[in-house]
Formats: C-alpha cells, structure tokens, sequence
DNA sequence: GTCGCTATTATTCAAGCGTATAATAATACG
DNA sequence: CGTATTATTATACGCTTGAATAATAGCGAC
C-alpha cells in the first residue's frame, strides 16, 4: 500500500488553487456539481487537503465569491485619466473580455442565487454592489462637472442608477448569448446608450 | 403499522403543485437544497410520488424552469393599448412586482447558472431570451412609427438590445436591492431613460 | 544527516441523495 | 355494492456527499 508521492505548496499558494479549482467546478458544473472530491481533483490534491486550509467547504466557496466579485469589479474600479476617459473604460471594461464572458455570469449567477439562503453571501454581495455603485457615481460626477452640467447629488444617484442598470443589462445579454453581437456591437450601443442618457458626448468619435 | 390517509389530486392539479413546491424550494434552499425529499415535503406528498408524474427530477427542475420563464414573460407579452401605452405597461410591468421581486431572481439566477451545464435547459432559456427580446423590438417598431420615427430593422435592434437591457438591468439592481430604492423610482428612473434613449416623450407625464 | 513539524494522503463514517419496488387507500364504474 | 384501476405511501437500495481521523512524506532547522 504505497502512498503517493506529493508536493508541498509554497505560502499561500494552495489556498488560492483551492480557490481557483473551486471556481473552475462551480462554472462547469454548478453549484451543485462543485463537490469537494471534485475539487480537490482540479487542484491535484486529495479531498482532505480542503479541510487543512479551510474551516469547512462553505467558508472556502465563500472566500471564492470574494474573489469572484474582486475580478468582476478591480479592473473597472482602476480606470485612470480624464473624467470622459476614466467613463469610457469603465463602460467598455464591463462589456468586454474578462469581465464579460460565459464564465462570470455562471459564477455571478451561481452566488446571487444562493443571496437569499446564505446571509454570509449575502453580506459579501451587498458589499460588492454598493462599492461597484459608489464608484460608477463618483466617476459620473466628476464627469458632470467636467462637461459644467448639473452634478448634485440627487442627480448622479439618478444617472448612477440608470447607467449601472444598463451596463449591467448589457453585460448579462452579452455574457449569455454573445454570439447574437457582433464585435464590438454591446460597446457601441452602450457607449450610445450613456450619450444619450447625460445628453453629452463621452468622446466616442475617438473610439 | 397504518399506512396513512390522502387525498387523490385531481387531473394535472398535482403536477402544478409539485412544479411549485420545486421553485419554493429552490428559491428558498437553492438548487442544492431543492432535493425531492424537501419538495415532496413543500407539495404534502411523500417523495416516491414525484416519480409517479416525471420521468426524473431533472425533467420536474426543467418543467418547472419553464413556468419562471412564462412568469416572467408572460404578463409582459400580454400589454395592449396604443404602441406608447404598450411600451409604457411593458417597462411597468417589468420593474413591479410580482415580476419585479427577489424570489424572482433567485429562480432566475439558479437557472442562468446551469445553462452552461445543462443542455436542455441552455434550450430552454434561449427560446425565452429572444422570444422576449423580440417582443420588446417589435413593440419598439410600432412606436417609433407612430411616433414618425426612423423605425427601420437596424435602427430598432440596437434600441431593442439598449432597452432590454436597461430594463434587465433594472430589473437585477430591484429584485436584489429593493430597500435602496423609493417607492417607484425604477420605473420612473427606467421609464425617463427610455425617453433619453429614444428620443421622444413616451408619455409619462400623464403616470 | 537526522529530527521535528506539518502539509498531504488514505481511509472511514454517518447522513442524505435520487431511484426502484411492493403494498395499499381512494376513486370510478359496472 | 363489489371490483378494477391507479394515485399514493412506505420501505429499501446503492451511491455520493462533507467531514473526521490516523498514517506518512516532504522539508527546514540545526
């Protein structure tokens, strides 16, 4: 009866392998299909390993939807440069690849559906949302009071609202049929979209 | 050892019941905590009866994600009136509840989340996007011509892609963070946006 | 080098899963 | 009113699940 032959993971390293293979399980086979056998196959451990890094399976998928929102939302969030520019990537970084595509709204759906059973999810989505808003909204004003429009607070919660909705719209259609686009079409009409909407332009001519 | 008393469904009723004790359970536990065990409980019927009316608990989960996908179109395919008042109703009905609500999109996200899993149910959701999608164009159609409006097929898509997803996305922030919201303010939000987007009253004025 | 620590494997366990089968209570029909 | 039909219950089966435990292989310290 020999024992397998191993490798020890450097600090740290594991846990996000866990993490990851968790992730990959959840996208390939839902919620349900993301056993921990099934895990620790994808990450090449054995199952008991899971229980070496953390308290039980439910903690280290929530840990995944920590991850999952930080990737859904880091990239968006890092936007630098002029007030229409930083508007621009922000819009066009939510509609394109990584962010928008096949994978992510499995997760995202994945764990918004489990909101309402697991307070501890849904804690960690609350959070997420109100960041991802706060930043759409001050990225708006900031924008407003460049283009010398009315930026009062009432007025880009307003905006913040509708453009968030619209994105976030636009992201779920193009994540579940983005065959029905053509390149680049969900950029374009959102970037048209939110033209219309602040009745300004955001410089998309320079596309 | 007595074998306990029951009463026989009438035709198809026991069918309906266990579609419904499945959405209770799955919007309630999650598609993992729907098990047939939990849903023959919810139904007041013992498990083996599932067996009796569906081939497999995968089929009962299947059906019942088509009565979600007709609850949440249904209403808002039935809009009558004027081209403008349809519009209206359409972007109402899908803002309010019983449409608008987080049982609602804990059905739909449980689902989203397996299409990439379950072939059957990537059908099933398709046939429900576009049937939807091109329920919004066509009315988009009729009101850009009664409007006067340039209603030709292209121009119509993009509208049709920009608001379906604008109200969607409404529709996301309202059933997940109803609280953050005043009493009506999607719709108003979504209905002025829609005007910004189209370019025309919709007449809400008269709300 | 070898010793001690611990990350990892291997194995086991009780609980819960979807399903299959047989007994039986409720109803329809002559 | 008796009998056939079938919707429903009760029970059992084999399998998978998350978790607990004990043995051990890898690796840094000295």
């Amino acid at each position: 009866m020999n024992r397998r032959s191993f490798h020890r993971a450097p600090e740290g390293e594991r846990r996000q392998e866990l993490i990851e293979a968790t992730l990959d399980c959840i996208s390939e086979f839902g919620l349900k299909g993301a056993t921990v056998r099934q895990i620790a196959i994808r990450a090449g451990v054995t199952a008991g390993l899971v229980r070496h890094y953390f308290e039980s399976k439910d903690q280290m998928v929530a840990e995944a939807y920590r991850a999952v929102i930080a990737s859904l939302t880091d990239k968006a969030s890092q936007v630098e440069g002029d007030p229409e520019t930083r508007l621009r990537d922000f819009i066009a970084i939510n509609l394109t690849e990584p962010v928008a595509d096949s994978r992510s709204i499995s997760l995202w759906a994945a764990f918004i559906s489990q909101v309402r059973v697991d307070p501890v999810l849904a804690e960690i989505h609350r959070e997420g949302y109100l960041a991802f808003r706060n930043t759409l909204q001050e990225l708006l004003a900031d924008f407003l009071a460049a283009k010398g429009k009315p930026a009062d607070a009432e007025t880009c919660r307003a905006f913040a609202i509708a453009i968030n909705g619209l994105v976030d719209g636009l992201w779920v259609e193009g994540c579940l049929a983005g065959d029905l686009f053509r390149e680049g079409e969900l950029v374009a009409i959102a970037m048209s979209s939110a033209e219309a909407l602040l009745g300004t332009s955001i410089g998309t001519a320079k596309q």
